[in-house]
DNA sequence: GAAACTTTTTCCCTATTGGCAACAAATTTG
DNA sequence: CAAATTTGTTGCCAATAGGGAAAAAGTTTC
């Protein structure tokens, strides 16, 4: 029996999913009043007019990288959700999941991925479990590096992160570590078993 | 003795923090290189000017919000550096470990959160630790609701996971799901110890 | 329910964007 | 090394963003 990974999307939701960028307005009015201020003091505290926010709120402005940039400052803007593009195959109102061990492997030199909730193509986050199959960083013929921030929690065993700029770290079951992965790092094991982490990655 | 959560960050990088964004163009630049992009591919790509791409890259215009979104899809852009104003204390070259049961504590009604990795406040995932003290759903005031992307997985015991749109979900150690948390969802124990997950949300 | 006040929207006007096309620079080809 | 082709930059101009101020809409107060 194949384990089911995706459930039917959900019905009927707002669908507002609005081309391009028409709910923009919505969305900043929604965060300005979420903090309780007015036009008045959201405009004076973002440095820009009046006006030209209120205008922004009701979409009758296309406003400029820079606008947008003060405005998400001052109201704590999450920056990802301004670049939803049209029903862009995102997930709004879905849901995937994987049972334990059912994630896609992908096997490498030194690790053994297994990726995670697969069936929902259009996340920003990538999650996966890896055994970390390495024992000595010689084994590594670079460090890895991809732009993006990282963050990894050990499930079970112990290893040594490596990362440049740093010295490496002890890790154990249940610690975990938040890094730019920008950075070249790298993974071995240091326990009897290898070593087994849950890696997000953005 | 306090642990120590981050380290000092890593030397002499780059350090173009640049003022208020007069590096835009520079990134703009560097990944349309990157992929191996002209003016002209580019610009078709994003479906704008070749000329506006050009000034846009040679800071000679401030280009609208619209434009960058679209340049950004076009790009493969991550969001988050865009906005990153000068020296925000941002995560480039950065790392932060905590250590397990070292986290942050934050406790509510039906959960006990363990916030990770709180020394890198910019950041763009939050990591944290939940124990789900809920038993049954009536706890609940009202679905958890915010807008964004969650993954979840379970470290020990087992639950029931409920979203809007869907039906319950039982997970158990191991297991784990991806959804868009602006869908209320919540979760209850159904495991005799309470159900310990792994929360990164966006 | 009118007056006083707050909050938001609408005009008006100048500064600037963004696209087209001509121009310059760089690269390729014969 | 000139011609041809491609890639990047600059003028030009219509379209429009963004700020100030006035008008309108919404609240509160008496």
């Amino acid at each position: 029996m194949e384990p089911v990974q995706t459930e039917e999307t959900g019905p009927a939701r707002d669908a507002r999913d609005a081309p391009d960028g028409q709910v923009l307005g919505q969305m900043i009015r929604d965060a300005r009043k979420e903090k309780g201020l007015t036009l008045e003091e959201a405009a004076k505290a973002a440095a820009i007019g009046r006006s030209t926010l209120s205008k922004i709120e009701n979409n009758l402005t296309k406003p400029s990288f820079d606008i947008i940039r003060r405005l998400m400052q001052t109201l704590d803007l999450k920056t990802p959700q301004l670049f939803v593009q049209s029903g862009d195959g995102d997930i709004s109102g879905r849901r995937d999941y994987t049972l334990a061990g059912r994630g896609e492997h992908q096997e490498t030199a030194t690790y053994d991925h297994e990726l995670l909730c697969t069936e929902l193509t259009s996340k920003r986050m990538l999650p996966y479990i890896s055994t970390i199959k390495a024992r000595d960083v010689s084994e590594f013929e670079s460090w890895v590096r991809h732009r993006g921030e990282e963050f990894m929690f050990v499930i079970s065993g112990s290893l040594t992160l490596y990362t440049e700029h740093y010295r490496p770290l002890e890790m154990t079951e249940g610690d975990s570590v938040y890094y730019d992965s920008g950075m070249g790092h790298g993974c071995v094991s240091t326990s009897t078993e290898d070593a087994r982490v849950l890696w997000v990655s953005l």
